[in-house]
RNA sequence: GGGCACGUAGCUCAGUUGGUUAGAGCACUACCUUGACAUGGUAGGGGUCCGGGGUUCGAGUCCCUGCGUGCCCACCA
């Protein structure tokens, strides 16, 4: 029995408190059903949550729910990501400290710090919002644990040939003074500079023009390009020219990468300007003349420039040029730029090259190797493997994993100074810290010196988080499954969920790191979320938060459960707007949900359902039934197909339009038991047993098909009415809903369309002339075929208690139709 | 320049393998306090399914093509 209203500010984090306390989400190591393994993503503490976190976090947790429903033994850890750069320079912004400034280790524990006190609020957050996590299992990828699986997995990685160490030309953020990985370049439109065409001197007075947006690597200049087919230059090609101001002597030579359309046709090579670069100093094997540091200035090479910024130089150059004569032509153009995500600041520097000693892991000799795994997963919705396949397609280097920062997980890596050979920590040491700890042997395999330098550099933060499904082998110890026994019995897992932005970065990597470490798939399912964007339909960005992006708020004015029914509102991998009038609808239906739960149970006092479906069951009955069963049916093959969407939307049109609507307005009078006259199947005790049974079956369905949506208000119905007669300890362990089968009847759904289109000619009627459809009607003739009369005999009750007639009677007839007789006023 | 997705009512979207008269919510109009619910209910208005070809007895749905929008990638001397 339920009283009066539904108060979601109470109830919500009362049932959340109880789920806590009762156990419901933790996983059971003994339970006898299918492993349904979830490799969730661990948030960036470096930022706010925000509305698109939601979004991306409910259409998981719906799907986990459904499965958990459906017996399966659920596995949903949950994790932070509050190691690598992007944590470090949270730290910097928010706090103003520098590692340069503090120290090292003063800095790492500013990080710690920071990093706690995000994840306590998160981790609030989230239960806020009912996700079924089961936060024993918790994890940090910055915690002892992570930082050993990570390490380990590092050495494994070299054991097996996988990752190398190169002095190699690499993407470079002379801001944050660190290498960078293709992945983590980032498009920054509309950048104005200047093209500038310059001559370069061929001797014997001649002159070859190039253009130029970097005049400042002119000291870095190793050579000069020309199409082969380009007619103006066929005659220079194998000649020599000068760079002005530097005066070195560079080659002009042919390749098809320059373009004849651009500038003058001839472009200058640089080490390194851009990546075009890169591959001409490799192929061409040209030689290596850097002019730039690590920190963004011209270095011994640029001569009288040297110590400048680039920018500066830049603007020197180009002033020294045009003193000299030297400036041919002049545009001022407006350029795309590579910049690096959560540069420090929000600064967006733009990217340069230069080479040092970094870590990288193979990628570009097994790309196949990738596509055919990602194959072998089924992604949700499908079309998103062709963004997998894209990005794998379109590699251009190798993944470096080395950062020259100093908050993360360390390279279990020393250097021999006398032969540079690595050393790697031994298995047993991790997880190792080399700036502290002393490598395993006391000298070089190799070349037997015994001083070592430590790898001070840390990993790029995705090479920790591309082993999730490994941290998640550890997560169970302290449960008494080991690592080795999660790898024999959860391995591959099941689902990755995450938004499309990072199929390129954490589920590419990852699926990396699994078939190097394992051999095979990480998981069987991903499922990509869209962006939940704001009202004006831009992302959500995270360096532009505004206390309104705030979500907390929006929980206590809708209801998780109306934030919950916003989040699973559109087709799977969809972006969606922020938008008051759909959490308005979830609220709406929550109120919905409860107000019916109320009247169907009011009428269940004492009743005990049968398993079987009474034989009193009206053509009424058996009419709902029959849409059940297709409801049920319908949306738990959407679920299968991870379409929550379609799943929610399918449940909630029958419950609103098919239950609430109309079976309850003809049942109602059989449930009341005070229909005056209930003649033939009407009779009192059966008819209403079968009412009883209906909605007893409809309700609870509905009821658990809801319930990965709207955890709180389906509970609350489940605690109060259904549990006792169901069984379950909560709605959330309950069983899925099942139809019986003898619910699916098509000559029940026929009687059905025509039992509503009588009620619907009712309605219109009064409608038609202003009256309540409440209203009593006189006699009412009804002519339908003559076959259907027997049926619609039976359902004589139900008719009058939707219409309100004062008798009805039927007359064969072909087509529909309603005669209807105003009632008689009713004697004083 | 390449890839992917999308284009259906004023707005946001659903339309299963091609099959009657294309649906829902919101908004709009008129009305109804009916014994679960006014956070409700009833009735109603509103659509050349982006354009053009084609396949078919039949196309919102399949094929070709054009246009538009968004996202991803490439280019970015």
């Amino acid at each position: 029995m339920l009283e009066g209203k539904y108060d979601f500010r109470n109830a919500e984090t009362r049932l959340q408190s109880a789920w806590a306390a009762s156990k419901v989400y933790e996983f059971d190591p003994s339970h006898p059903g299918r492993p349904y393994t979830v490799d969730t993503p661990p948030p960036t503490v470096s930022g706010k949550i925000h509305m698109g976190h939601v979004y991306s976090y409910t259409q998981a947790d719906v799907l986990i729910r459904y499965h958990r429903m459906k017996g399966e033994q659920v596995l949903y850890p949950f994790g932070f990501d509050d190691n690598g750069l992007p944590t470090e320079i949270f730290t910097e912004n928010v706090t103003g400290m520098k590692a340069q400034d503090v120290g090292r280790q003063q800095f790492i524990e500013a990080c710690l710090a920071m990093s706690h006190e995000a994840e306590v609020q998160f981790e609030r957050f989230w239960k806020r919002l009912g996700l079924s996590v089961d936060w024993r299992l918790r994890y940090s990828t910055i915690d002892p644990r992570s930082r050993r699986v990570s390490q380990q997995a590092f050495l494994d990685l070299y054991e097996k040939d996988n990752v190398y160490r190169l002095e190699a030309p690499t993407l470079w953020c002379t801001t944050c003074q660190t290498g960078v990985a293709q992945a983590d370049v980032e498009d920054q439109e509309g950048v104005e500079t200047f093209f500038t065409t310059i001559p370069f001197d061929l001797g014997s007075g001649e002159a070859l023009r190039i253009a130029t947006t970097r005049p400042e690597l002119l000291a870095a200049c190793v050579a000069i390009f020309v199409h082969p087919n380009d007619a103006r230059y066929t005659g220079v090609v194998g000649k020599t020219a000068r760079t002005p101001i530097f005066g070195q002597s560079v080659p002009v030579l042919a390749d098809h990468r320059a373009n004849p359309e651009k500038g003058t046709g001839a472009v200058m090579c640089c080490t390194f300007g851009d990546v075009t670069d890169v591959a001409w100093w490799r192929e061409h094997k040209l030689p290596l003349r850097l002019a730039l540091r690590e920190d963004g200035r011209m270095n011994d090479l640029a001569g009288p420039y040297a110590g400048l910024h680039l920018k500066q130089a830049r603007a020197r150059i180009l002033e020294d040029l045009a003193a000299g004569g030297l400036v041919r032509e002049q545009m001022k153009i407006e350029h795309t730029v590579g910049v690096h995500e959560r540069c420090v600041g929000g600064r967006k520097t733009e990217l340069d090259y230069l080479v040092r000693g970094q870590w990288f892991v193979k990628l570009l000799e097994y790309k196949q190797r990738w596509i055919d795994a990602g194959r072998r997963i089924k992604w949700h919705p499908d079309h998103m493997r062709a963004r997998y396949e894209n990005w794998i397609e379109g590699l251009n280097w190798d993944w470096n994993i080395s950062r020259q920062r100093a908050y993360g997980v360390p390279f279990p890596a020393w250097f021999c100074k006398a032969c540079g050979q690595p050393i790697l920590a031994s298995r047993d040491q991790l997880p190792v810290d080399p700036l502290a700890d002393a490598p395993p042997v006391a000298s070089c395999p190799k070349c037997g010196a015994t001083e070592v330098t430590p790898d001070a550099d840390v990993m790029d933060t995705w090479a920790t988080s591309s082993v999730t499904p490994q941290i998640c082998a550890t997560v169970l110890e302290p449960f008494g499954i080991s690592p080795d026994e999660f790898e024999a019995r959860f391995r591959p897992m099941v689902l990755r969920p995450n938004a499309h932005d990072i199929i390129r970065t954490w589920d590419f990597y990852t699926i990396v790191r699994s078939l190097y470490h394992t051999g095979e798939i990480p998981w069987t399912d991903v499922l990509i979320s869209g962006w939940g964007l704001d009202s004006s339909g831009k992302k959500i960005s995270k360096s532009k938060l505004k206390a309104a992006d705030d979500p907390t708020p929006t929980l206590e004015q809708w209801s998780a459960d109306a934030v919950r029914y916003w989040a699973t509102g559109a087709r799977t991998g969809a972006d969606t707007y922020i938008n008051d009038e759909v959490f308005r609808n979830g609220q709406r239906l929550v109120t919905k949900l409860w107000n019916a739960a109320r009247l169907a149970l009011s009428q269940m006092d004492g009743y005990v359902p049968s398993p079987t479906p009474p034989v009193s069951l009206l053509p009424t009955d058996r009419w709902l039934l029959s849409r059940l069963a297709q409801v049920i049916d319908r949306a738990t093959r959407s679920l299968e197909d991870y379409e929550y969407a379609a799943a929610k939307s399918e449940t909630e049109r029958f419950f609103w339009a098919e239950l609430c609507d109309n079976y309850l307005e003809l049942a109602k009078s059989r449930l009341y038991g005070d229909d005056p006259a209930a003649g033939g199947n009407g009779r009192a005790g059966a008819g209403r047993e079968a009412a009883q049974y209906t909605l007893y079956y409809a309700v609870l369905s509905v009821v658990k098909l809801l319930a990965p949506f709207l955890p709180h208000i389906t509970e609350e119905i489940y605690l109060q009415g259904f549990a006792k007669t169901d069984g379950a300890t909560s709605v959330h362990v309950s069983r899925w809903p099942e139809s019986h089968p003898s619910w699916a009847d098509l000559a029940a759904d026929a009687v059905g369309e025509v039992l509503l289109a009588i009620a619907d000619g009712a309605r219109r009627w009064k409608s038609d002339r202003k009256v309540s459809v409440g209203a009593p009607l006189g006699a009412v003739t009804i002519t339908a075929p003559a076959d259907l009369h027997p049926a619609l005999d039976a359902c004589l009750a139900d008719l009058r208690s939707v219409t309100r007639a004062q008798s009805i009677s039927f007359r064969p007839g072909d087509a529909l139709a309603l005669d209807i007789q105003a009632a008689q006023p009713q004697p004083a």
